[in-house]
DNA sequence: CATTCGTGGCG
DNA sequence: TCGCCAAGAAT
C-alpha cells in the first residue's frame, strides 16, 4: 500500500531549505549532545539554550565526564534555564549511562524511556534524532500542527490523547521518519506558532483543516494562565541563585535574605533539599549538593 | 487526570 | 502592561 500522507511532500520541502542551522542537529553532533539539547529544550526556549548547551558540552564532552562530577556542579551549569531538577536528571543519566551502558547513549527507545527525566517525548526525540530511529515524535509543536492541519482546530487536548497518538504513528514515513518528525517540529515552532501562526507562509496552507474552514478559534475553556509571582517556584529559584552563585557553603542568613515571608521560604528549602537540589550541613550553612539524594 | 516544577520574552 | 507560552516529566 503506497503511503497517503499529502503534508510529507510539501513539508519536507519547505524544511530543506528553512531549518535552523541548530548545532545539536548538525553531521557532528554526538547521541550525548543531542540527549543534553532535548532535556535542555522541555519547556525552555531554543535561544535561550543555545548558549548553556555550548558550555555543557565544551565541559563535559561525554557522559562520563559529567558523571564525575557532583551533582551541584550540573546544577550550577544549568544556570537560569528553569526546572533546575533537570541538571539532575542529567546528571543522573550520566551517571546511569556510564555505570549501565558503557558510557554511550543507548539507541533503544524503552531503554531512553528508562533513564530519569526521560518521557515519552524525549525519548522518541532522541531515538529518532540522533540514532535514525522510527518513532512518532509528539510535543507541543507536532500537536499543534496535527490539531490544525489535520483535525482542523487551533489547539490540541490539554492532554495528550490515544487518537494523536495514532494519527502522528500513521503518520509517519516508512523512510527517514526522523526527517519528518523534526521537519513537523520545526513548522511549528516557526510558521504554526501558538499565538500568530504565520499562516501565509505554511507550506501546508493549502491542505490545512483548520485554515480552509477559516481558523476558527479554540471554544473550549481558556487554559490556566500559570501564576508564579510569590510562589513556591519563585522562592525555590531565589534561594537556588543564592547557592548557585556561591562556592562555599552560605550561612542561613544569606537564603533568609531573599524571601520575606519565613513560613514559605522554609517549606521551599526544605523543598529543595528534599529534591537533592540543596545540601544542609550540620553547621547550618547550604550548599549546592555534592551527594546524590537517597530517595 | 490535575498539579507541581523556573524563567524570561513577546504580542 | 501582563497574560501567555516555550522540543515535558514525575507524582
Amino acid at each position: 500500500m503506497a503511503e497517503s500522507n499529502p503534508l510529507r511532500e510539501p513539508l519536507l520541502d519547505w524544511y530543506g531549505t528553512h531549518a535552523r542551522d541548530l548545532p545539536w542537529r548538525r553531521a557532528d553532533a554526538t547521541p550525548w549532545g543531542v540527549l543534553v539539547s532535548e532535556i535542555m529544550l522541555q519547556q525552555t526556549p531554543v535561544a535561550r539554550v543555545l548558549p548553556v548547551w555550548a558550555q555543557w558540552l565544551a565541559r563535559w564532552p561525554a557522559p562520563r565526564d559529567l558523571a564525575a562530577e557532583p551533582p551541584g556542579e550540573a546544577v550550577r551549569a544549568w544556570g537560569r534555564l528553569g526546572y533546575p531538577r533537570r541538571a539532575l536528571n542529567l546528571h543522573a543519566c550520566a551517571r546511569a549511562i556510564t555505570a549501565d551502558h558503557g558510557g554511550e547513549v543507548p539507541a533503544d527507545h524503552d531503554t531512553l524511556r528508562a533513564l530519569p527525566g526521560i518521557g515519552e517525548y524525549t525519548a522518541a526525540a532522541v531515538a529518532s534524532f540522533a540514532f535514525g530511529g522510527r518513532h512518532a515524535v509528539l510535543d507541543t509543536n507536532v500537536r499543534r500542527v496535527l490539531a490544525r492541519a489535520v483535525r482542523g482546530e487551533e489547539y490540541p487536548p490539554k492532554a495528550t490523547t490515544a487518537a494523536e497518538r495514532a494519527l502522528a504513528t500513521r503518520l509517519l514515513p516508512t523512510v527517514d521518519a526522523s526527517t519528518w518528525g523534526v521537519a513537523v517540529m520545526e513548522l511549528g515552532a516557526l510558521v504554526c506558532t501558538a499565538r500568530a501562526p504565520r499562516c501565509a507562509d505554511c507550506p501546508i496552507a493549502a491542505l490545512c483543516r483548520w485554515r480552509l474552514a477559516g481558523r476558527p478559534p479554540h471554544d473550549g475553556p481558556a487554559r490556566k494562565g500559570q501564576a508564579y509571582a510569590g510562589t513556591d517556584r519563585q522562592c525555590r529559584g531565589r534561594l537556588l541563585a543564592v547557592l548557585r552563585g556561591s562556592h562555599d557553603p552560605v550561612p542561613k542568613a544569606a537564603l533568609d535574605a531573599v524571601w520575606s515571608d519565613p513560613v514559605q521560604r522554609e517549606r521551599a528549602l526544605d523543598g529543595l533539599v528534599h529534591d537533592g537540589l540543596a545540601e544542609a550541613l550540620t553547621d547550618g550553612t547550604y550548599r549546592l549538593p555534592l551527594a546524590v539524594v537517597s530517595e
